[in-house]
DNA sequence: CATGAATGAGTCTTCATTCAT
DNA sequence: CATGAATGAAGACTCATTCAT
């Protein structure tokens, strides 16, 4: 039965890749990125050097890996985001907000490989966080150049605006991590939301944002498995 | 006859010692502070190794140093800024930032190591960047707390609107700072000020923005060198 | 599956912990320790600098190890002797003075380490030693108020004469190893046995000293296996 | 006046050069000759590292003039007291040795670079201080030849004796050093004399050993001047 | 698949010595 | 004579990666 075999030698082998993976997040968010050596991880995997090589390529291999889970993480959850349907224009940007903020704080081990280690890690990252931002922004100023057209939104300069939002957004993250234990960082979401839809003066007049932003929460907590099957 | 050359002596130290300084803040702006060894730094100086500790403890004291450097310069700029009479608060807050992004601009290689290389550095540079973060934003905080009482600004959360404030001007700093060359920093100016301000929801009808940046900008680069003599 | 081979594999560590500890020993009591760096030792063990670190936290950690090695061997040979049953006083001092003589030959490379080598090598290494004289003179001292109360010496002080007799004793020894290859060290033990003994007046006036000396090497060199079984 | 002129630059020469050089040997005993750089005794004198070199070839080469200096202290003493007329062989002896204790201790400073800090030093200084030792034990070895022959002192072997009675007397020195500030080295003479002299079987009985010692201490603490003009 | 001993290039750092002023 | 800035060879130590078992 080699087919069965195979299944449960695959399952086996992710089974102590993910280990790995999940190890190396906590090292790495702990101690950063050129505080911790390979035997750091293994040690603390309970695995040997060896090993860890059969699994990834190297230790950059490894951790531009983790960088890219939680990207495509951020990214599955935008979409589900971005995808709900709503009444309002204002509503989408509330949910999606909400979504990453609900996504940051879920997996904030990676939340600070991501904004936090991988910042001035070497060329070869800085070129790949500058090609993520500016691609991010890319959107974001296209949406905005939609809304502003249709005169939901009213800024003088669609890319520094898509800048200025994802700052705004991505620096309370950062705080939060920086001074973790201290907050709950669900309780940014509203004045957050309020500061960056005041940025671009999109109208909100009649919503009720923060029951939009609590029902989001809500759907994620319950839909979490669903959107989040490991996709390594 | 230690003081008649003395003089002199002190003069070329100092001129060596700001060698090493630019030339250090040039190299790890370019590779980051972990790919640059120290001989990186000596080679590019046209020094030997020796004379490097000569003037610096090590590679982290120097680093160090370059990132103090620019939070005294931009201290120094802000409070000008803060300090000039202005007729209207909103022109303040315009003054401050405009003064702001000179100094980012005009040192633009100190800004990366600020914004970008101390980045997730050590646990030593992440305790300092926490704290120089929370100090900032506690300022910006109690800034907000008063204008809010006086009718001046509108934000459900002066913390959180601090955080996102700082966030949205960092970021665009970085932003440019990762796609250089591509554009005149002095342009982000106008569209950041307006999605700060409308971000906190400060009137500002009345006032020509444009104006008051311009001649912020004109202030500046006349007084530079009174400004900013080398205060290391 | 650890263990199945970690018997082999514990052997094989020592052995090459083994290997590299000799091989320093031979190196250090060659050049000395500051003309000894750690390339010399791994280059003449054949080994890399990094399986060096790997059995060695430091080059000062493994001279340390090697003096206490010979300390500790000194200290096995002593208790033999000093626990052997003898018939007078005298041929108990006879037997330890004859053991020990019979340790420094056979380990010479790490008597010269102990003896030579450490001697004012650093500040930590000195107060090591100094204690290490100080318990020893010690030790005797009190041996020598007893038999003195016994009326068996006559000194009118135990502690110089303590100090007195391991200094005629180890400068002997420091002697030899200078002048190595001229001598046999045994050959010193009788003048050195009578010199001591005379100098406390221990009476010996029937002992077959000669007889004594002779028999006792003849036991080491018997018994040399069972009594210094590596116990690094 | 060219020569008066050069008779006062040459004391002023002869003045630095004899700053330097205690300010060395103070240093050298306190921290140990691999411990203390040029720069070390330099501050410590107040002078420039260059101004070192114009009076000394380089470090080692101070290093050893100090080393002789104490080396040439001691031969002079020990001519002094070996020239003293005296009444009987024990007497030599006695007045030797306590010339000897006299010098150790009057120049503590020295006595350790000679008796700990040159120990194992560099294989120059080990031919050296193997030398120098071989010299001295063949000259007391000479004299123990003659004194057997004419019956003074009953030794098995006067090379071994010659060693020993070095070895007992150079400790006692060493001991003190390293234990300093809790005793006076002067009330070691004594114990020490009639270790060496019963070590050698050397009759005293009728002499007054300790008031032989406490006339040579006199003696010398009245000519200490006559005796030891720098002689550098 | 798993292991972990071995590797050695790469870095930081020190300090005796020189030499232009 | 005196200075002390500059030199650069030398040495300790680390750690990502490999490979024989």
């Amino acid at each position: 039965m080699p087919y069965k075999q195979s299944e449960k030698t695959e399952a086996k082998k992710d089974e102590k890749k993910n280990l790995i993976f999940e190890t190396a997040a906590s090292v790495f968010a702990q101690k950063g990125y050129h505080q911790t050596s390979v035997k750091d991880i293994t040690e603390e995997a309970g695995i040997s050097v060896g090993t860890f090589y059969l699994y990834f390529m190297n230790k950059e291999d490894l951790f531009e890996k983790l960088y890219d889970e939680m990207k495509n993480k951020l990214n599955t959850i935008n979409n589900y985001a971005k995808n709900k349907p709503v009444d309002t224009v204002a509503q989408r940007f509330i949910n999606i907000m909400t979504a990453s903020i609900w996504a940051f704080q879920k997996y904030s081990e990676l939340s600070r490989i991501l904004l936090i280690e991988a910042v001035g890690l070497n060329p070869r990252f800085e070129e790949k966080y500058a090609e993520i931002m500016v691609n991010s922004c890319r959107n974001m100023e296209e949406t905005f150049n939609e809304l502003k057209r249709q005169g939901y939104i009213d800024v003088p300069n669609t890319k520094v605006a898509a800048i200025a939002h994802e700052g705004a957004f991505t620096h309370a993250i950062t705080f939060w991590l920086r001074t973790e234990n201290q907050s709950d960082l669900r309780e940014y979401t509203y004045p957050l939301v309020i500061f960056v839809l005041q940025g671009i003066k999109m109208d909100t007049q009649n919503e009720n944002i923060q029951n939009c932003i609590k029902k989001m929460f809500e759907e994620l907590d319950n839909k979490e498995n669903e959107l989040l099957d490991n996709n390594k």
